[in-house]
RNA sequence: GGUCGGUUGGCCGAGCGGUUAGGCAGAGGUCUGCAAAACCUCGUACAGCGGUUCAAAUCCGCUACCGACCUCCA
């Protein structure tokens, strides 16, 4: 097993990644509020979440993979302003109970996660399902002198917490002087927080509030920021490997997560953070509450302002692995062209490879070296904090070579037929296991897939008899025919060949 | 204002001290009945100005511009 890499925000570094238990990885990612549907933004997170997921089991890893689901508690505004929460206020204007609320958003959420063909995390815990573990939080706080009630609510004290040890600001680099000396005017407008970077953990609820617990100190729900601080210790442990969200969440959400795991045990939850980035359009942040932002549903089809045409899922997810995670991504339509069609480049020589068979005499050579190499590197783009874009330009120059034992430009009697078998298993392994890419390119709907390829078998086979006889008319007939029906007839010396666009 | 991050050829996007990233587009060529595809070759890019170094897109400083967070957002 290879030593893999980790951009690790805590530090700002580079680090080897060693597990706490050896053979075994304990990730938690911070899941979506189901408040509303999830737009483009959210999808590439998760998907550069679901290729680590993927590439540390391609390794070996027994990953246990948390990802929650938050349906309580995310305020629209700060507590002190009495915003309601995210929740409320959308069962409010739906006309529906918050549970509803949640279920509905969930699903879409979950259907759109299958799209793009993310992988279901291995626990999916709901905040509304993590009360008692949050109030036990709460209590844990309280005790350890972080935390003080107030008129029935509970809030974490920064101040203390960021006295007592050298953790506070340190994820998001925050400065604690600045954070200490801030504002003494601010201070007068606060009615319950003793300091304005003090955050609620507990909020006390008015009793029209839809979403709401018993606690010992009264009727309320759960801040913001706790139910993933709750949730990750209960099924991955006080400590764990990897923690990761959108960079967005850094403040104040993640620097909170860990002032109330420390807070409550005494221990920093994460070894590694690791914070994907934003997903652009317009050069800016994509965001649905700026107004800026597509919806998944637009962007397949094409019923947008922004693009050109439809684009597919894996298009789309082939596009966000060609930029590394860390790396805004900035999204345009001579981006998507560009990405389409390398997608199906990529998907097209795959198809190559897998109808090669060997028959070289298998001497090894400087192509079989070259091949392997390729293969080695692009493992070790990937060990390499998972660089995508870098280990992607790998599997393209492996195109090359592919598509030139393909047309007979190089004979596989370059490579050995070990090399063949690798090289076979291997390049397909990355684009669908690792990379998590399917292949849209081939047959129509599910199910129609053999009567088509059995057609275009036969329309293939009267093309040929029909070129055999010089019979050009009705060979580009039936080329064009097909080219109005979007389909691609690719002549090759080994015969003819079809896609769908 | 504070704290980070970015500025790479026509577009997207890797690289983070010395070696061709890659995709798309473009030019020329090979193959092909033609076309498409494929293959080969080519553009020689690193915001600006200084500095460090034998060597800088890569390190340091300054300037300009852009963005993120500091309010809810993946």
């Amino acid at each position: 097993m290879s030593t893999i890499h980790i951009h690790n925000s805590l530090s700002g570094k580079k680090e080897a990644f060693t597990p706490l238990k050896e053979g075994k990885v304990g990730m938690y990612v911070c899941g979506p509020t189901v408040y509303q549907d999830v737009h483009l933004g959210n999808c590439r997170t998760f998907t550069s979440f679901d290729v680590i997921y993927r590439y540390l089991m391609y390794q070996g890893f027994k990953v246990r993979y948390v990802r929650n689901i938050t349906d309580a508690g995310h305020l629209v505004g700060d507590v002190d302003t009495g915003a309601e929460d995210k929740m409320t206020k959308a069962a409010r204007l739906e006309m529906l109970e918050p549970m509803e609320i949640a279920q509905k958003y969930t699903l879409g959420f979950h259907k759109m996660m299958d799209v793009f063909n993310n992988l279901p995390p291995s626990i999916e815990p709901r905040a509304t399902g993590h009360i008692t573990e949050q109030i036990r939080m709460v209590k844990d706080i309280l005790h350890n002198g972080y935390g003080y009630e107030v008129n029935g609510s509970v809030y974490f004290n920064t101040i203390k917490f960021a006295q007592d040890n050298d953790v506070y600001g340190k994820l998001s680099g925050k400065i604690i002087d600045d954070l200490l000396a801030e504002s003494r005017d601010d201070l007068k407008n606060q009615d319950e927080k003793r300091h304005p970077s003090d955050f609620a953990i507990w909020i006390k609820a008015e009793p029209k509030h839809l979403q709401q617990w018993e606690s010992p100190w009264g009727p309320g729900f759960p801040g913001w920021h706790l139910e993933c601080s709750a949730m990750s210790t209960k099924y991955l442990g006080t400590e764990f490997d990897i923690h990761g969200g959108g960079n967005d969440l850094k403040f104040p959400h993640h620097e909170n997560e860990i002032a109330q795991n420390c807070g409550a045990c005494g221990q920093s939850p994460a070894r590694y953070w690791m914070h994907a980035n934003m997903l652009l359009l317009n050069g800016k942040k994509m965001s649905k509450s700026a107004g800026n932002s597509v919806m998944p549903e637009e962007l397949f089809s094409g019923n947008n302002d922004f693009f050109s045409k439809a684009y597919s899922p894996m298009v789309i997810r082939f596009f966000m692995l060609q930029a590394h995670y860390k790396s805004t991504l900035d999204l345009s339509d001579d981006a998507l062209l560009a990405a389409e069609k390398g997608y199906h480049r990529l998907m097209e020589a795959h198809q190559s490879l897998q109808g090669l068979s060997y028959s070289g005499q298998g001497n090894a050579s400087k192509e079989d070296e070259e091949i392997n190499t390729l293969l080695n590197q692009a493992f070790a783009d990937m060990d390499d904090d998972f660089n995508t874009a870098k280990a992607l330009s790998r599997l393209f120059t492996l195109v090359n070579k592919i598509n030139s034992f393909k047309s007979g430009h190089i004979s596989l009697d370059t490579i050995t037929e070990t090399t063949f078998n690798r090289l076979k298993k291997e390049f397909s392994d990355f684009i669908f296991n690792i990379l998590g890419l399917l292949d849209e390119t081939q047959g129509g709907g599910s199910g129609n897939g053999e009567v088509v390829n059995g057609l275009m078998d036969l329309v293939i086979n009267i093309r040929q008899h029909a070129r055999s006889s010089k019979d050009w008319t009705t060979s580009d007939q039936i080329r064009d025919k097909l080219n109005e029906l979007s389909i691609t007839i690719k002549d090759g010396s080994e015969g003819s060949t079809w896609k769908i666009d």
